[in-house]
Order: C-alpha cells, then structure tokens, then sequence
DNA sequence: AATTTTTGATACTGGTCGGTATCAATGGGG
DNA sequence: CCCCATTGATACCGACCAGTATCAAAAATT
C-alpha cells in the first residue's frame, strides 16, 4: 500500500464521519498497514490529518475556487455555488474542510495553520469573486466586499454542515437560495 | 456536594468548553465528588449530559423563548434576537445547546432524544412567533411561515456557532443582521 | 553471492476513558 | 448505646488511544 492509497484511505475516511472519531488505528486497518508504517510516512497523526486536508484541497476546495473565478455572471454563480453545496453527491457527508475547521482544537499544531491557511484563502477567493462582479457591474449596494466575502464563506459553511448532518438536499437549497437572496 | 450543585458544574463545563472535550472524570474532580457518587445520582454519562442540557433549556433557551413570545414586532424582536445572539455574554463562549446538537453522534440516547425534542420546540417557537407576525400583518412576502422557522433557527445556530468559536462579536451581528435582512 | 539497509508486522508502553466492586465512615431510628 | 442503611472514597476493570521498541523478511548495494 503505497503512502498515497493510504493518504487517500485516510482523507476518505475523515471526511465520510469527522476527524476526530476516526483514530491512527483504524485508518491502519482500513489502508491495511501497520501503524509503524504509518508513522515513518507521516510523522504523526497531526501529520496524516494536515496530508489529509491538504490533499482534500487540491482534489475538492479547488472546484469551488474554480467556480468562483469562471466566466459565470453573479447570479449564475451564485446559482452554481448553491448547486455545489446542496446537490453534489460529494457533499452527501459534509465537507471535510469545515468538518476541521469546526474541530479545530482537537487537531495538531500543523493541522490548525493548514485550516487556517486555506480558510483565508477561501475569503479571499470570495472577496476577489466580489470585487469582480462589482466591478463588472452586476453587483451593487451599500454592502462591503468583505462582509459580502465572510458572509458568503459562513453561508457555505453552513450549508456544508448541514448536507453532513443529513438535512434533506432540497431543504439545504430552499435555505441557501434564501441566504443568498441577499446579494440580489 | 448536592447533585444540583454538581449538575451546574457540569453544565457549566459542558458549556465553556464542548461536551465530547469534557471527561465524567474530569467533572468530578471539579465538583469535588467521587465517581460512584456522580453515578449514584445520574445514572451515566448520558444520564448526566441529558439532566445538563435540560437545565439549559431551562435556564437560558426558555430566555429566547421569552423574546419570541414577547410583544414586540417584527423588527423589535428580530433586534432583540441579534442582541442576544451577537452580544449577551452569556453567549461568550457559544451555546450548550447548539455544540450539542452539533456534536451529537459522539452523545447518549437518551441526550440525543433530549436534543431532537428541544429541537423542535425550538422551531415550532421560530413558527409561531413568525406566524403571529404574519396574522399582525408585520410580515409580508411568499416565504412560508415553516421555512422562515428554520431560515431562523439555523442562522440564530450559525452566530452563536461563530460566537463559540471566537469571532469577533460586532462581525457576528453583522453578518447576522444581513442574513435576517431577508425578513424585511 | 554476501552484506547492508530499508521495510513490515507484532507486541508493547503509558495514559485516559466510562463504569464498578469493595470497603470504611457516617448518620438516623430503635 | 447499638444497629442498620446510606454515603463516600479508593482502587480497580477492560477497552481504546497515540506512539514506539524489537525483530524478521525483503530488497538494494557492493
């Protein structure tokens, strides 16, 4: 079992219950290797849990990024920021980032900066988002970038959790759309 | 130590921490009683984590549902759930209720029981308030009454969410104002 | 082909968990 | 004053945790 499959295995595993109620052990039994093996792969667990987020990033988080800086209008974004978040089968169980983020003080030193690093750069792919659509014109008011940009994340947030707590699709989507109404 | 005293440490403790961080061990040192004491008088650690949760239904929900039935408007009590939300500082360290609710696969049956009835008081609370505020005529609009409950419901959790997490209070009510702003 | 190095698995450490058996102290009713 | 019942504390149980020492097998190097 290559540390890759196991990374894979391990991501896999935190994401579809929580990070905090999946241990070293049964990731081992899971990927099928000892904890000896894991341990000279990742250091720690707070090294498997930052592989994992990280990994989670670049094959998740970075769709959402890319929506946000297509070619869409505002609506047409927002339209598909709610698909995403409500219907996406890969959301069925919650969305691992925010999953960390909300366990934030039981994982790692490492961990921790990791979470915090892309939940910045999350806020700054939905301010940059902002900026674009105001400065193209189709989004208008009194309301800031910033305060639109932490609103926008903390609704997906939201939204995400919910998906994970088994909040029935089309509920998440009629509350989102209302969330969202605002930036009409 | 009388169990009511030792009730409201762990509630106490559930509280300003997290319920899945906080030991059965470690409340008894707090309290200063032994562990077959504690068990005597609860039963089990859902036992207890039940009796804690419905003193906090007691002592700070039945608050909010205070204000809900109060008679003020809409607006008026709209402020008023933003006041509570983003600035009594009771709230300082978020709300029992919610870490539960948020947690809770890692609680009890019993609890978990306890949690999804709260639960639902609470959103027929949401309903009947919004309903009131419709038959006043203070509250127009196509949204129904049952998916305006849970729009509430779950922003109140959001912000008391991001109060327990250490936002920023005034950034709180900011965003919470916005997304009540669909109220209007 | 012989040796060295890396890999893997078993089994262990010390610690915490929820829960309980055992037993001493205490306190009220006869 | 004595007995009995309830209370409390100590010490323990088995399970699980993160992390590691030990040692055998395998692989790579010489």
């Amino acid at each position: 079992m290559s540390p890759d499959a196991v990374l894979n295995t391990a991501m896999t595993a935190y994401w579809h219950s929580d990070p905090a109620d999946v241990s070293v052990n049964a990731i081992c039994q899971m990927a099928g290797i000892s904890k000896p093996s894991l341990y000279r792969s990742f250091g720690s667990e707070d090294g498997l849990t930052c592989a994992a987020v990280d990994r989670y990033a670049d094959q998740v988080l970075s769709d959402v990024f890319a929506l946000l800086t297509g070619d869409k209008d505002m609506p047409g974004t927002l339209r598909a920021l709610v698909d995403f978040a409500s219907d996406d089968p890969r959301m069925e169980t919650g969305c691992l980032f925010y999953k960390m983020r909300a366990g934030k003080h039981r994982l790692g030193p490492q961990t921790r900066k990791r979470i915090d690093e892309i939940d910045a750069a999350a806020l700054a792919g939905f301010a940059a988002f902002l900026q674009a659509r105001r400065d193209a014109g189709d989004w208008s008011g009194p309301m800031s970038v910033e305060q639109g940009a932490r609103y926008l994340s903390e609704q997906v947030a939201l939204a995400l959790t919910q998906r994970g707590s088994g909040m029935d699709p089309a509920t998440v989507r009629g509350l989102m759309e209302l969330a969202l109404s605002v930036f009409r």
